[in-house]
DNA sequence: TAGATTGTTAATCGATTAACAATC
DNA sequence: TAGATTGTTAATCGATTAACAATC
């Protein structure tokens, strides 16, 4: 949908609103030099980002904050309801289900799937495991475009493409392996443990 | 430590790792151009990232997938063990304490801490949960370097402020805020549901 | 030898930063 | 008005890709 923003702006929106979103709300105005400053960056970057919000400052004062917050969350969709299928009901599923952070973003996880028998039917977090073999049947006509992926990395692969065919067309993967997808179908990747082997190769 | 090699790079490395790992052992030789295929990349690139490692491939035949895996692990410091602490025992944290992961990478939890009274002295994934108010005493002269916050968004400053005090120099945070550190410790951040929103924005 | 692949140098592409006119 | 801030254009920087010699 927003296919002119470069991949690495659209990544820093969130970031611009969860700064937003904890100032006092008796701060009115906002500047790009201010928030680049809490946020260590430059401004002329904040302010091409936020320009592709269409958010619009004023010369001298600023942007009116809650003004950019509305035009980010607009940009963002925030106030389109989505829903997302999650897939691997293990410890990290289940901290997903039960995470509330998707709401700020009008994502709501209607579905949760498991392979495993002893969990069909429970529920977590108010969601009810389905099991993995009817998410066709569930997930037909219901427009969910959404999924998690919190498998196992060996049968990552296999669900991911199950998924591809009951009209899924974003996959976010938390199992570290690289999920092969048609054009039509991004996946973005998650790797906990690489990333905190990367932070102590940077150290 | 690894100053020379671009973030970006780095970054990829534990993908080609990842792949690398999958594929059968009776695959001796590995070529660049092969590596880039199954993960969509250009393969000038691969050697290029690969070349930081300072792998060494031979003409006409690649690289020794072994050699490959061993030069990107050494890179890693897969094979130096080093230890992090976890701190919010929630859903998340408790998923990540189970999750085994880390060891590819040479990494241990250590430590785990929460603040709530009720978690204090459990035992999840083996590790017994202390209180954060002793973590100063608790990793004392440990040379415990890596964080790990999941902690909520309200306390996440002033908890990775605590760590750095206590020796932290690289800090994975969960929480959807961004922590102000020293330029001598590193922050990175998993912002899990704003990863869902910009794969939703790009479909 | 011929051909495939590496590793390196040069060219291109894209993102960030600098400079600055416009404006309130 | 003077000064702070935006938004835009040009310059710089860094990463990716193209070209190609070296080599097994």
């Amino acid at each position: 949908m927003n296919k002119d923003i470069p991949v690495i702006s659209l990544q820093r929106l969130p970031i611009y609103l969860n700064y937003l979103k904890t100032l006092s709300s008796d701060e009115h105005y906002i500047s790009s030099g201010f928030i680049a400053k809490a946020l260590g960056m430059g401004e002329v970057l904040v302010r091409k980002d936020l320009a592709y919000t269409s958010a619009v400052g004023k010369p001298r004062s600023g942007y009116i904050k809650e003004e950019l917050i509305s035009a980010i969350e607009d940009y963002l969709c925030c106030n389109r309801k989505r829903s997302a299928v999650i897939v691997g009901i293990g410890a990290l599923g289940r901290a997903i289900l039960a995470y509330e952070g998707f709401t700020n973003y009008g994502i709501e996880i209607a579905y949760a799937f498991d392979s495993d028998k002893n969990k069909i039917g429970l529920e977590v977090a108010k969601k009810t495991i389905w099991d993995i073999s009817d998410v066709k049947r569930k997930l037909k006509g219901q427009g969910v475009e959404l999924a998690i992926l919190c498998v196992p990395s060996s049968c990552a692969q296999s669900v991911a493409d199950l998924l591809i065919d009951c009209g899924i067309r974003a996959i976010l993967n938390f199992a570290p392996v690289s999920i092969k997808s048609p054009d039509s179908v991004i996946v973005r990747q998650i790797d906990v443990a690489a990333n905190l082997a990367i932070l102590s190769s940077m150290i």
